[in-house]
DNA sequence: GAACGACAACCTACCGATAGGTAGCCTGAA
DNA sequence: TTCAGGCTACCTATCGGTAGGTTGTCGTTC
């Protein structure tokens, strides 16, 4: 969904570096240890950059959310029919999974499923991942209503809802069973219902 | 989605109840510290029934795979609409939910997230859960288009994965954001495109 | 029917590895 | 001279797992 890579500033490279391993392995299944292993530096040094691991995330949800938000503005803002940003968009699902051996699923996507070892901040920033993203979606299905790339019926409430959820859920599976082929099969058949009218 | 109410037997009260953790804080977050004191024996007593974890949430993967099997077959088989045994297979991801203050998720969901945490005969079993349900899904899908309460372009590839990928992703967006109400909204929404015609 | 293993189910006590986190030292650049 | 950014060394808690002892309930045998 997002590649970062880090301008020599350990402290980016450190959120990089993490941002890996929760898409692939989850929160629970990455320590500190893991982290600084991959990173080249020892533990204490990224204790020095991040004090605790709940800050840690925090940090790295904040930086994701601002990133994944800025790629879906310019998304929302491109010269194109409403129905060919929501695939640009849906498309960015597919990529995660693509660009990592399959094995990277959504950021926000992990940490939902493993909601109960964030703090409140943290749990925080995923609902509003999660918010932001249906607002998004919501958007694109305007446009694509308005300009009748999409079917009027898709502009009813929860649409965008179903959308977000079968490409969170959709990601998950395709990442252990299908692969990307999978998901975008799914993508696809989700926008024939998308694209008819009532 | 599932709940098991042991007979007495330690064996099945251990599973009951690493189910329960499993499905709230996933795999990683659950110890079998937690799983003993919750059952109320001590930890080497766990180890005595299942040697290792491994072996423990193989087992559990078995039972829930056969229970879980046994609900959708009874749904499969009862006499109604194709659109009301959808209905009510996605009613148990509802029902998941709402009997667990809004803090379970779908057991193969989460092991699903941490895929990475498993041994290669718990990714089979996780892989075989999946494939299991779509399977299910595309037969009620079959009835449902047969029987005219679906709409015929339900019937394409790709439907039952579709149906699926947004119970789970749905599943786990509704609980960390909007509960059982706001999963139900999205059920809903899929319902109409499923019942609409090409 | 009492004495005898056998064994399942539990226990206490421990193991090495690793978790997140802290204290304090060294070094090089501003 | 300060201090960010790294280091070594260490802390306590917990992880999955093991060794070995106790107990209660079974047949089975005398």
């Amino acid at each position: 969904m997002i590649e970062k890579e880090s301008t020599g500033d350990t402290k980016g490279k450190i959120l990089d570096v993490a941002q890996d391993l929760i898409q692939r392995f989850g929160l629970n299944a990455m320590s500190f240890q893991h982290l600084s292993d991959a990173v080249g530096i020892k533990k204490s040094s990224v204790h020095h950059h991040f004090p605790s691991k709940d800050l840690m995330v925090n940090a790295l949800l904040e930086r994701y959310i601002d990133d994944f938000g800025v790629i879906v503005k310019e998304i929302l803002s491109s010269r194109t029919s409403g129905k060919t940003k929501l695939k640009r968009y849906c498309g960015l699902f597919v990529g995660t999974l693509e660009n990592s051996e399959h094995e990277k699923s959504c950021l926000c996507g992990m940490l939902a499923a493993e909601m109960f070892s964030l703090n409140d901040d943290g749990l925080d920033l995923v609902q509003s991942f999660m918010s932001g993203n249906v607002e998004s979606i919501r958007e694109m299905i305007r446009i694509g209503v308005e300009d009748g790339s999409l079917g009027s019926k898709s502009a009813a409430a929860g649409t965008a809802d179903l959308v977000l959820a079968t490409l969170e859920g959709g990601l998950l599976i395709a990442r252990c069973d299908g692969g990307p082929k999978q998901l975008a099969d799914v993508i696809k058949r989700l926008l024939v219902f998308l694209s008819s009218d009532a």
